[in-house]
DNA sequence: ATTATCTATAGATCTATAGATAATGC
DNA sequence: ATTATCTATAGATCTATAGATAATGC
C-alpha cells in the first residue's frame, strides 16, 4: 500500500534543464503559436532530442501550462515598484518593450486560447479576472486619495486599461516603429487621473 | 502569343459556391485559427470533397486571403449609419455581439498574424492603419464641432479606441457573461467627449 | 537502481497533386 | 470543350511511445 516508496526524484541539474526547455518553448510558441509550434522545434531549440523533451514534459499540453505558470513566478511582479500606480504602469509598459518575445507569446496565446479545446483557455480566463481585479483595487485606492477624475469608476478603468494595454501591444507587435505603447497608455491615464496637486484645487469646484 | 483566348470562365453557380466555402472557412478558422483549421474540415463543413475545395481555392493561403478580403465588401461598412460617431460606434459594438464567430475570427487571426510567416500579416497591418486613420478623421470632426473634451488628441483617441475595442472583445469571447463590451466603450467615449449641449456651456470656462 | 538521454518508429494528421468522371456552356 | 467534382495517394509533417544506453545517486 506504500505509494511508490522507492522514488528518487529529479537529479540535481533537472530543474535548470526544465528552465532551459521553457525558454525554448517561449521562443517557439511566441514565434508560431501553440498549435503551429512543434515539440520537435522546442527540442531542437533546447538542443536535445524530442524524446528527452518528452521525458521532462510528458505532453505538449503539460509544456504549455508549465510555461504559462512560470510567468507568475519570475516576472517582475507586475508593478511592485513605487507606490505610484500610474508611474508603475508606465514603467512596466516600458520594460515590456525590451521583451517582445514575451509580449508576442501572451498576445498570440491569449487569442488562440478562445479556439476549440485550447489548453490555455482556463489560464487566460483566470488571468484576466486577476489582472482586472488587481487594477480595480489599485484604482479604487487612487479614487479614495482624490486622484481619480470625478465620475470615473475604478471597475470600468480596470477593464479599459487591461483591454487597451493588450490591444495596443498587439498593434505594436505588427508595427513596432509606428506604435508608441507608453504614449497611448499615458494619454489614457491622463484622462482618468488628476495630477497630485490638483486634488486640492479640484475639490472646491468652480 | 494570345494569352489563353479560349478560356470560358466560371460557371453560373460558382460565385455562390465560393461564397458557401468562405462561410465554411469562417466557421473553421474562427473555431480553430488558421494554422489549426484544416482544408479537410473546411471541405467537410462546406459539404464537398477536399479536391473540389482546392479547385476553387488553389491553396489554403488563397482561401484565407479571400475570406479576409470578403469582410471589406459585405460587412455593414463599419459605421455608415447616422452622423453621430459615438452612437454609431456603440451600435456597431452591439451588432458585433450577434456575430461571435466573426469577432472570434478577427481576434484569433489578428493575433496569429504576428507569428512567423503568417499570410494574414500584411492584411492586418493595413487594416489597423485604415481603422486608426478612419477614427482619427472622425474624432477630428468631433473636435472641430467642439464635442471633444479639451486637450484630447484625435490621433490618440483613435489608437486607444481601436486597441480598447479589440482588447475588450477578446475578454468578452472568453467570458461572454462577465464582460459588457458596449458599457466599456461607452465609459471610454464618455471620458473623451462632451455632451452636445455642453458645448455652449463649456466654452466660456469657469 | 533510478533518472536522463538517445534512435527509431507507429499512427494520425495535413496540404497538395494525379487522374478520372459528371455537369455545364459555347 | 471547359469547368466542377470525385477517389486515391504522395510526401511531409506532428505527437507520442518502445526500447535501448549513459549518467547519477542511494
Amino acid at each position: 500500500m506504500t505509494t511508490d516508496a522507492r522514488r528518487r526524484g529529479p537529479y540535481a541539474k533537472t530543474a535548470e534543464r526544465r528552465h532551459q526547455i521553457l525558454d525554448a518553448a517561449l521562443q517557439v510558441f511566441a514565434a508560431h503559436g501553440y498549435r503551429a509550434g512543434s515539440m520537435r522545434e522546442v527540442a531542437r531549440t533546447a538542443d536535445m532530442s524530442l524524446s528527452n523533451l518528452m521525458h521532462h514534459f510528458r505532453t505538449k499540453e503539460d509544456l504549455l501550462l508549465a510555461l504559462l505558470r512560470r510567468r507568475d513566478d519570475d516576472s517582475p511582479g507586475q508593478r511592485t515598484g513605487t507606490h505610484d500606480l500610474v508611474a508603475d504602469i508606465l514603467s512596466q509598459a516600458r520594460w515590456n518593450q525590451t521583451k517582445p518575445d514575451l509580449i508576442a507569446l501572451y498576445a498570440v496565446l491569449s487569442a488562440e486560447s478562445v479556439t476549440d479545446g485550447h489548453p490555455g483557455r482556463d489560464y487566460f480566463i483566470e488571468r484576466f479576472v486577476t489582472v482586472r481585479r488587481g487594477f480595480e483595487e489599485e484604482f479604487g485606492k487612487l479614487r479614495d486619495a482624490g486622484r481619480l477624475r470625478p465620475g470615473v469608476d475604478p471597475h470600468m478603468v480596470a477593464g479599459c486599461i487591461t483591454a487597451l494595454w493588450d490591444g495596443i501591444q498587439l498593434q505594436w507587435l505588427l508595427q513596432p516603429d509606428q506604435i508608441n505603447v507608453v504614449a497611448y497608455l499615458e494619454a489614457f491615464l491622463d484622462l482618468v487621473t488628476l495630477p497630485p496637486d490638483t486634488a486640492f484645487i479640484a475639490d472646491p469646484g468652480c
